[in-house]
Formats: C-alpha cells, sequence, structure tokens
DNA sequence: CTATCGTTCGACACCCTGTTGACAGTCTCG
DNA sequence: CGAGACTGTCAACAGGGTGTCGAACGATAG
C-alpha cells in the first residue's frame, strides 16, 4: 500500500483557486486551520475524492476511503474536514467557481449572431458539468439530504435563470422575440431542462441523448421557446 | 407510545392494485411469503414510510422508524421487506402504477384539440407525482445510489418519451407540425424537462415555478418546441 | 534543553444495518 | 386431542460506518 500522498488523478476540480487573496480564516466549513502546512493533505483528499466518484456513488465513499487514499487515517481526516460533506461542497465550489468564470467570459465577448449567443449560454453550464461530472453527479445526488449542498446548486442555478430571463426579455424589447410565457418562468424551465438533460446524459441512465447532440438539442428547443411563434398553422 | 398498527395517514399510495388475481409467488423482492395473515403490517409499513418521507429525505429514515411506527420491531421490519430500499420499491410502484393508469385513460379518451391533448399529457405525468410527491422525491433521491430504483423510474421515463415521439412523428406527418429536432432527443428533453421542474415546484428548492403555473408553463414550451416555426424573423 | 504548537492516530462511544436462533401462537391431519 | 409444520415475533449479535478524545510525536522557538 503506497503511503504517496498524491494519487495520479488527471485533472481534479481543486486547481489552486486563491493564490494571492488567502483568505484569513473561514470559521464555517473547511479545516480548522489555515495555516499552509497540510495543504498538500487537503488537496490529497480532495483529489482521492473526485477520482473514488468517478467509480461510485457519493453515499458509497466512506471517510476511511478518503483518508487512506490521501495516505492519512481516518481520524487526521477530520483535523481537514469536518465531514465527507464538506470535501463534496469543496469540490462543488471549485466548479461552480470555474462555471461562473467561463459564463462571465462569454458575456464579455457575445457571438455576433442571436444563435451563437444562446449556444455560449448553453455551453458555459455544460462544460464544466462535463470535465468534472463525477462532482456534479455526486452533488445532484447530495443535493436531497444536504440543505448546504442544495443551497449552492440553488444559487447556482437562480443566477444562470435570472440571466436567461433578462436576455429573453431585452430580446423581446428589441423586437426580435415574441411575446409569450412570463420571461422568469420560461427561464426557470428551460434552465433545469438543461440540468436534468445533461445529468442523465453524463451519467447515462434511462433515455438520453447522445453526448455529441445534447447541446444541438437543448439549443434547439431554447431558439423555438423564445423566438417561435405560438401557433403557425 | 401507541402499538395500533394503522398510523393516520390522509392518502397513502398502496392503494390495494390487485384483489382479485393474487400473485402466487414473487420471490424477488417484497415480503417472503404471499399469505395474507401479515398483510396488514405490511400495509402499516408501507403508510408510515409514506408519512416518514413527508417529514424527512429519504436517507434519514431508519429502518427502527419504520418498524415502529408500524408497531414491530426492527427484525421483524426484515420479516416483510428485505430493506428499507424494498420499501420504497414497493411505494415507487404504486405510484408508477397510477400514473400509467391515468395516461392510459387518456390516450383513449383524447382532447378534441391539440393544445388540449398535449396538456392531457403533461397533466398525466404531473398528477400522480403531485398527489405522492414524498414518494416521488424520495425516489428521486435514492435513484442515485439505488440501481432498481433507478431501473423503474427510467423504464417509467422511457414509455412517457416514446409515445411522445410518436405523436410528435404524427403531428409531424399529418403537416401540423414543422419539422426540426429528431423527435426522440425533442421528446427526451421536454421530458426531462417536466420531471425536473415539477420536481423543484413540489421540493420548493431553487428557482422554480409556482405549483399553480407549472402545467401551464410546461405546456407552453411543448408548444412552441413542438410546433414553433424556427425562425420568425 | 525544554516549552510550545501543529499534526497524527489508537481507542472509544454511538448509531445503523442485516442475520441468527429461540420461541410463541395457530392450523391441520392422523 | 396431540404431533408436526408453518407463520410471525424479537433479543442478541456481528459488522461497518461516523465523529470525538486524549496521548504522543516532531519541528521550531526561546
Amino acid at each position: 500500500m503506497p503511503a504517496d500522498p498524491s494519487p495520479d488523478v488527471s485533472a481534479p476540480a481543486v486547481a489552486a483557486p486563491d493564490p494571492a487573496p488567502a483568505a484569513p480564516a473561514e470559521p464555517g466549513r473547511g479545516r480548522r486551520t489555515p495555516r499552509p502546512s497540510g495543504d498538500d493533505r487537503e488537496r490529497a483528499i480532495l483529489a482521492t475524492a473526485e477520482q473514488l466518484l468517478t467509480r461510485r456513488p457519493y453515499a458509497d465513499v466512506s471517510v476511511d476511503e478518503l483518508a487512506r487514499g490521501a495516505g492519512i487515517s481516518r481520524p487526521t481526516f477530520y483535523f481537514y474536514f469536518p465531514s465527507k460533506e464538506a470535501v463534496l461542497l469543496a469540490l462543488l465550489d471549485a466548479v461552480v467557481a470555474e462555471a461562473r468564470l467561463r459564463r462571465d467570459t462569454a458575456l464579455r465577448h457575445p457571438a455576433p449572431d442571436r444563435e451563437g449567443r444562446w449556444r455560449q449560454v448553453i455551453a458555459s453550464v455544460q462544460e464544466p458539468f462535463r470535465s468534472h461530472r463525477a462532482v456534479t453527479l455526486a452533488a445532484a445526488e447530495a443535493r436531497a439530504s444536504s440543505p448546504a449542498v442544495r443551497d449552492v446548486w440553488s444559487a447556482h442555478m437562480e443566477r444562470f435563470v435570472e440571466e436567461a430571463a433578462a436576455e429573453i426579455d431585452a430580446e423581446r424589447a428589441r423586437g426580435a422575440a415574441p411575446a409569450g410565457l412570463p420571461s422568469r418562468d420560461l427561464a426557470t424551465a428551460l434552465n433545469w431542462m438543461n440540468e436534468r438533460v445533461l445529468h442523465t446524459t453524463f451519467a447515462g441512465h434511462g433515455p438520453a441523448v447522445a453526448e455529441a447532440d445534447v447541446v444541438d438539442v437543448l439549443l434547439g428547443v431554447w431558439l423555438r421557446a423564445i423566438y417561435g411563434e405560438p401557433h403557425p398553422r
């Protein structure tokens, strides 16, 4: 059994978020002390978690496995994280932050045509979900029993819904899109559709859209729901 | 502590599905013996489970609570069900059966106008989900870690997707709907949208559509996605 | 050399699951 | 009516998971 604290993981979600700011102390969740000494251990736990989550569901991963994967004992794990849930939260925060970054970049460099702009909207949700599917699937699973995970996820969705609703309103105001359902309701339905369809595509359970087609399918529904005239015949 | 085996529950999902057929033996999941003697106990367990699930998530309900709620000890619980999962499965089967029944009834009595027909499609999914929201929410939660729950759910969705795809093809064939996305992909996306939007509406977490509006919103998206002309301007 | 502090883990208490074996009713048949 | 079979019941156990406590270890400062 190798005690090497850095297992080979292709692309962990941790990705050194804040090198400069060095948040003084976050007494809520996270490790107990912000000293930089055990940082490698913390990263090893996160990397181990993301790796294990690609193999089995969140509920089937034990704290002991997380600890052993990071080369430490179970009690030592609790020195770095207060629970298994906190590890998932840390992973999820990183993925959400990446999604936000990608989204903001897209907003600053909008595509020239409207189809391209909506494709950016959809792709910015899809990309981080796809590259860290294990974390996202685990978060979806834990959402039901963990209020903290649920809140992070809800806040994330809330921003996407607001942005999409604003975009729909803008298109209607400039006459590009016809009136129809309240923009907020429409944006809510479309965003949840994306979430669920992407989930099934990546999880592969139940009827699903092929991974290569999924953005085109979602985009097709968005365009018709936003721009389609109600009743052609 | 009352030993009364029938706790007061408003409308349990059990609903005595087959009084006459009396299936000889289902050796897979379910209770070990089909004799009618302990039937009340079995129903009491199911009723207790549905009642408890309205108060807390599936993961937080223990076998011991289920047993005590039904007026029996924990080992006795295992005489009736092999696990907590089997209880949820039995509850879910009843809800799914009810949804199927409602759907088949709608198919035999189609509304005269196309909007009414699509409303039937959406409402037949929504109604059982709504009247047994605790079971459905629990099933959604357990789906991630229970292959059996996942399979039941997937099969259920698969049928709805197939039926919706066939209906879309029929509308296109008779010239009522324009060509567009592959009908199967479109039906998949729309059905998952319904599932997720209904889930958030009933669970009340994250951005959601008001319960009174949800069928209208979903119907609006379906109609535009199916009948809307791609680009009006 | 010693005091301190960050870090580590053996051992513990507790909760939950699923199984075993003994036992109590009841029903049937000789 | 009494032996046997079968349903239903539970105390007790084994096993595995979580989270905590306190002793101990090593580096570093005084």
